[in-house]
DNA sequence: AGCACGCCGACT
DNA sequence: GTCGGCGTGCTC
C-alpha cells in the first residue's frame, strides 16, 4: 500500500508552457500503487485534484481519480489523459486525505476506497472498446421541462385544451410538465402547439428526486431535558464550542431520551454555522428516527441508505455536494457523504454490527466516525445503551467522554424481568408460565411480544428410523424446515429444496421435526389461543418494499395481540401498547464461534427485554433459558450493564481479547478444498516466516485443519493474527501483503478489527 | 480486475 | 497440425 501522504502543490496549477503538467491518479482495481498521466493542453484548465478522468490504462479505458498534480516520475513516457469527466471535484482536500488514511488502514487500494466513497451509479465503466466513443460522467442528472407563457396575443384559432393550458400558464407563472399532465392529462401535443406559435416558453430545470417526496411532517419543538440529559447536552455544547476533536460515548438505557438529545446538539451545531452527520444501522429499520429529524429541523435533511433508487442516491449526494443540505442521515456508507464543516457525527446503536462493511472494502463506520471526527475537529457521540466492551473501555480509561442516561424519561420504570429454567422442560417450546402471562395479557387486551432467533418451522427434519438429516450442498449446515412454503431451506446461502415427505436416504414414511422456528411459534401460539390476533415478523414476512413496516404499524394501531420474530422486533419501533416481553430459547446465540458471542448476546437480550413497558402501562419480561445463571443472560435480565461489563472484561483479559489485544483475520476463500488448504498452509508459513524475520511476538492462529466451513458454494478458511500491540499487528500484515501470492482461483480478505484509533 | 502471453492436452 | 486450458505478469 502507498502510504505517500496527499499534499497538493497548488503552484503547479498555475505554472504553465514550461513543464507538460503531469497528474497522479488513482485507479478502481486491485492495485497497490498510483499512476502518472501526462495532461493534454485542451484539457489543463479542466483538471483539478478530485476530478475523475477516463485513462487508457493498458489496453483498456478506465475511470480513474485525481489525486494530486505530480512532478512526472523519470525518464518515463506517460500517456495522456483521455478526457476530464466532472466539471468540478468530487471530493474536497480534506476528504481525499480522509480516503487515503482509510486506504492505508484497511490495507485497500486507494481507487477503490474511492469508489466505495461514490454513490454507485455515477462510475463510468471499465471500457476496452477502442475508438474513441463520446464519454460521458456516467450518470444521471433528471431534467423537467418548465413551461411559462410568453406575452403574445392568442391567435383566435387557438380553442380548446390549448387555450385552457396557455390562461392556466398566464395566471400561474412557469408550471412544469408533469404538474400540466396532472392538470390537463396529455397534453404534449399542445404544448408543443403552443411553443410553436411563440405563445408558450419551454425552459429544463435539473431537479433532485425526493425520496419524501409526498411525505409531510408536523413541526415539533425542543422537549424539556431531564436532568440527566441536561447534563450530557451541557457537556456536548461546551464540546462544540471549543471546537476541539471531543468524542462521547453516550450511554443511556431504553427509553432514556438519547435521540432527544441528539436533536438539540444537532440543532446547536446548525446554528454555530456547522453540520450534521447521523449514522444509524438500518435506516429503513427506522424511519420513526427519520421521522422526528424531519420533525424537528424541515428542510435541508439528506438521507442515505440501500433502499434508495441510485438515482436518488445520486441526487442526495449531488444536494450534499453542493452544500444544499445541513445534516446528512444514513446507514453505514453515510460516513463518506460530501459534507463539509461537519460539526457533530452521531453514531447512533453504536454498538451494532451492521456499521461493518463485509466485503470488498472492510470497514467499520463507528471506527470511521471517530477517525473523520478527528480530521474535522468535530464532536463525536456513540450512543447505545448496551455499547461496546470496546467503546466502554475506552471511556474508562479517559480516551472518550462519558456520558450517563441511567433513568427513563418520566421515570417509568424498568421491567420486572423473570428467568425461567427451561433445562428439564424442554418438550414444549412455551412453558406454563410463558403461556399463562400471555393469557392474562390477552384477557386484559395488552401486546405482547415473543422473541426467537431463529426464524422457519422446526429448525431441520431428521428420520427417526435411519438418523439422516438433509443438508446443503453448498454449506454442510441443516437445512432449515419452512412448514408454510413446504420447504427446506439453508439459511446461509438460499438454497432450497421442496421439503421431503419421506426419508430421502432409507423410505422412512414420517420424519420427525427438531428445534424451533419463530413459524413454528407462531403455529402453536394459534392453537394455544383460537381468537388472538397474532403476526410473524422474521426475514420471511417482510420481504419486499415497506415490509417491515406493514407489520410494524399494525402493532402500533393495536390490531396485533400477540407479536412473534427474530432480531428484527427487538430494534427501532416504540411499541407503547407492549407489557409483556417473552424470550424464548434466550442462550440461542451464546455459544457461536465467536469471541463476542456473549456481547452480542447480552446486547440482544437488553434491546428486547426493552421493548416491553414503553407506554402508559409497566412493563414485565419472561426470559426462558436453559442456562440461565450465564452472566451474559443474567445480567441482561437485571439490566445490569456495568456488571456485565466487569465480568466480560476479565473474560478478554484472560483471553488477550480486545479491548486488551488486537485481532485481525485473513480470511481465504476458494472453490476447491485442494487449493485452500495448500494456500492456507502457505500463508501461515509466510507468516511465521516474517514474523521471525521482523522479531513480531504476534500470535499466529490457524489455519484449523480443515476448511472451517463452505457457504455459497465457497470453501473458506481463516487466520487469525492475535497481539497486544496493534503497530506489530499491522507491520505483519503489510508485508503479507507484499510477500504473499495467491493463485488466482484463492481470494482473500484481511479483517482489522477491532480497533483502538484514540 | 481484465487482458495478453505462454506452454501442454484432445480434436475438426 | 490447431483450439483452448488457466498459470503468470503487467497496467503510468
Amino acid at each position: 500500500m502507498t502510504t505517500t501522504e496527499i499534499k497538493y502543490t497548488q503552484q503547479n496549477q498555475t505554472v504553465s508552457g514550461k513543464q507538460p503538467a503531469t497528474v497522479e491518479v488513482a485507479v478502481p482495481l486491485p492495485l497497490d500503487t498510483t499512476f502518472h498521466y501526462r495532461v493534454p493542453e485542451d484539457l489543463a484548465p479542466r483538471i483539478q485534484p478530485g476530478v475523475r478522468v477516463f485513462v487508457p490504462f493498458g489496453r483498456r479505458k478506465v475511470t480513474a481519480y485525481v489525486l494530486r498534480f505530480s512532478t512526472p516520475p523519470e525518464g518515463q513516457q506517460l500517456k495522456g489523459l483521455l478526457d476530464v469527466l466532472d466539471p468540478e471535484p468530487l471530493w474536497t482536500e480534506a476528504e481525499l486525505t480522509f480516503f487515503q488514511w482509510i486506504a492505508d488502514y484497511y490495507l485497500h487500494p486507494l481507487g477503490e476506497v474511492l469508489k466505495t466513497a461514490l454513490p454507485t451509479g455515477i462510475n463510468l465503466q471499465s471500457r476496452s472498446s477502442v475508438d474513441g466513443e463520446a464519454v460521458s460522467g456516467g450518470k444521471k442528472v433528471r431534467h423537467e421541462r418548465v413551461f411559462s407563457a410568453l406575452p403574445a396575443d392568442a391567435p383566435v384559432k387557438l380553442r380548446g385544451k390549448g387555450l385552457d393550458i396557455l390562461a392556466f400558464l398566464r395566471q400561474s407563472g412557469s408550471v412544469s410538465s408533469a404538474e400540466l399532465k396532472v392538470r390537463f392529462g396529455e397534453c404534449s401535443p399542445n404544448l408543443r402547439r403552443l411553443v410553436e406559435l411563440g405563445l408558450v416558453r419551454m425552459s429544463e430545470h435539473e431537479v433532485y428526486r425526493d425520496p419524501f417526496a409526498g411525505l409531510s411532517v408536523t413541526k415539533d419543538s425542543p422537549k424539556p431535558l431531564t436532568l440527566h440529559q441536561q447534563q450530557a447536552l451541557t457537556t456536548i455544547l461546551t464540546a462544540l464550542d471549543s471546537r476541539y476533536f471531543s468524542p462521547f460515548l453516550l450511554h443511556g438505557i431504553t427509553g432514556s431520551g438519547k435521540t432527544e438529545v441528539y436533536l438539540q446538539g444537532i440543532a446547536h451545531t446548525l446554528a454555530a454555522g456547522r453540520n450534521a452527520l447521523v449514522l444509524v444501522p438500518e435506516i429503513s429499520l427506522t424511519p420513526q428516527l427519520v421521522q422526528r429529524f424531519r420533525a424537528r429541523f424541515c428542510d435541508g435533511i439528506a438521507v442515505l441508505h440501500s433502499a434508495l433508487s441510485d438515482g436518488e442516491r445520486y441526487d442526495e449526494w449531488r444536494r450534499i455536494r453542493r452544500g444544499e443540505v445541513r445534516i446528512v442521515i444514513g446507514a453505514r456508507s453515510a460516513i463518506f457523504a460530501p459534507l463539509e464543516r461537519i460539526g457533530i457525527i452521531v453514531v447512533d446503536e453504536e454498538h451494532e454490527a451492521s456499521f461493518k462493511q463485509s466485503d470488498g472494502l472492510r470497514y467499520n463506520a463507528r471506527d470511521l466516525a471517530l477517525v473523520r471526527g478527528q480530521q474535522e475537529q468535530a464532536v463525536v457521540l456513540l450512543g447505545s445503551a448496551t455499547p461496546l466492551i470496546t467503546t466502554r473501555f475506552a471511556a474508562q480509561q479517559g480516551k472518550l467522554g462519558y456520558l450517563s442516561l441511567p433513568e427513563r424519561v418520566g421515570n417509568r420504570p424498568l421491567p420486572a424481568t423473570s428467568i425461567i429454567n427451561t433445562r428439564m422442560t424442554a418438550e414444549s417450546p412455551l412453558s406454563p408460565q410463558l403461556i399463562e402471562a400471555l393469557a392474562d395479557n390477552l384477557e386484559r387486551g395488552e401486546q405482547s411480544l415473543l422473541f426467537l432467533n431463529r426464524r422457519g418451522f422446526a429448525s431441520w427434519l431428521v428420520c427417526p428410523a435411519c438418523g439422516a438429516d438433509l443438508q446443503c450442498p453448498n454449506c454442510s449446515v441443516s437445512l432449515t424446515y419452512h412448514r408454510q412454503r413446504r420447504k427446506s431451506l439453508c439459511h446461509y446461502c438460499d438454497y432450497q429444496v421442496p421439503a421431503p415427505c419421506i426419508c430421502p436416504s432409507c423410505g422412512e414414511l414420517e420424519l420427525k421435526e427438531m428445534g424451533v422456528g419463530t413459524e413454528r411459534i407462531e403455529h402453536e401460539l394459534l392453537e394455544q389461543f383460537p381468537g388472538a390476533r397474532i403476526a410473524r415478523m422474521d426475514s420471511d414476512t417482510t420481504s419486499g418494499k415497506g415490509g417491515h413496516a406493514r407489520i410494524l404499524d399494525k402493532v402500533g394501531r393495536g390490531e396485533v395481540d400477540i407479536l412473534v420474530g427474530t432480531q428484527m422486533i427487538a430494534k427501532g419501533h416504540d411499541f407503547p401498547g407492549v407489557t409483556l416481553v417473552g424470550v424464548l430459547q434466550a442462550e440461542g446465540s451464546l455459544y457461536l464461534p465467536d469471541f463476542r458471542a456473549t456481547e452480542r448476546t447480552f446486547q440482544v437480550l437488553s434491546q428486547v427485554i426493552g421493548r416491553a413497558g414503553r407506554g402508559e402501562l409497566p412493563g414485565r419480561v419472561l426470559l426462558q433459558a436453559m442456562t440461565p445463571d450465564h452472566y451474559g443472560i443474567a445480567y441482561a435480565a437485571d439490566h445490569d450493564f456495568e456488571r456485565f461489563y466487569q465480568e466480560e472484561l476479565l473474560f478478554r483479559q484472560e483471553l488477550n481479547y480486545p479491548p486488551y489485544g488486537f485481532l485481525a483475520a485473513i480470511k481465504l476463500s476458494a472453490t476447491s478444498e485442494k487449493s485452500l488448504t495448500s494456500a492456507a498452509e502457505q500463508s501461515a508459513a509466510v507468516l511465521r516466516s516474517i514474523k521471525s524475520r521482523l522479531g513480531l511476538r504476534v500470535e499466529i492462529l490457524g489455519p484449523a485443519p480443515a476448511p472451517l466451513y463452505r457457504l455459497r458454494g465457497r470453501f473458506r478458511q481463516q487466520i487469525l493474527l492475535k497481539d497486544s500491540s496493534r503497530a506489530a499487528l499491522r507491520r505483519l500484515l503489510i508485508a503479507y501483503r507484499r510477500e504473499q501470492s495467491l493463485p488466482a482461483t484463492v481470494r482473500m480478505a484481511i479483517d482489522i478489527d477491532p480497533v483502538d484509533l484514540l
